[in-house]
DNA sequence: ACCCAGGGTCATA
DNA sequence: TATGACCATGGG
């Protein structure tokens, strides 16, 4: 897959900000709905947990709309950032030692392991390896058992078989994603997939 | 008129 | 531990 994508250079954001506020609202939704949030957001002079902040929870709902489950997610934002500011600000907070960043952010409401680690691996660069429902299709089609497994199981399974590199993980879970997005069409790798035959985007064409 | 998308929480059994 | 309901918008 690295042959086949490359260096994806994944993630666009313009900063750690950026890349929080999206790994919340990607939460089962389409990236380019989480664009267009983004964009309202950015419009609307939000560029930092401060200005997050101040704006009042109706207007927070309002801009992060287009990205769907929007009460959860103004919520889950507030929450977010109200925890980095009594961090110190993001500075400090993702200064942390990566382990007790990832604990940190999973006492959060609305946090959970991917989103965690999507933030500990693209805004601070530690070390851990982000495991989606993308992952665990293309073990599944493989078939890899390990995708049926826990979360920390199969982030596991990674980290043992990949070189300990923060640039390698973060395109290994970036270039499962965009193989995935494409639902394995026109890619070389599904035409030598021994399981293709049960890949369910084969079967609907 | 469906189905799904770069999850997470909560209530059940 | 393991399912199921719920959140809710936008594109195919």
């Amino acid at each position: 897959m690295l042959e086949e994508y490359g260096e994806l250079d994944w993630w666009p954001a313009e900063g750690p900000f950026e890349v929080m506020v999206g790994a919340v609202l990607t939460q089962r939704t389409a990236w380019t709905n989480v664009e267009t949030a983004l964009q309202a957001l950015k419009a609307a002079g939000v560029d930092g947990p401060a200005a997050l902040l101040s704006l009042p929870s109706g207007r927070i709902e309002g801009l992060v709309r287009p990205s769907g489950t929007y009460r959860q997610k103004a919520a889950r934002l507030r929450a977010l950032f109200g925890e980095v500011e009594s961090g110190g600000g993001l500075g400090p907070f993702l200064s942390l030692p990566p382990a007790e960043l990832r604990r940190r952010l999973l006492a959060i409401r609305g946090i959970g392991p991917e989103t965690a680690d999507s933030i500990v691996l693209y805004a601070a660069s530690g070390h851990v390896f982000v495991v989606d429902a993308y992952t665990r299709r293309l073990l599944g089609r493989l078939g890899i058992g390990v995708g049926e497994e826990g979360y920390d199981r199969v982030a596991a399974w990674f980290v043992r078989g990949l070189p300990r590199d923060i640039g390698t993980y973060r395109n290994a879970h970036a270039v499962i994603v965009e193989h995935c997005k494409r639902r394995c069409r026109a890619i070389p790798l599904c035409g030598g997939c021994p399981l293709a035959r049960e890949c369910p985007s084969v079967v609907n064409g």
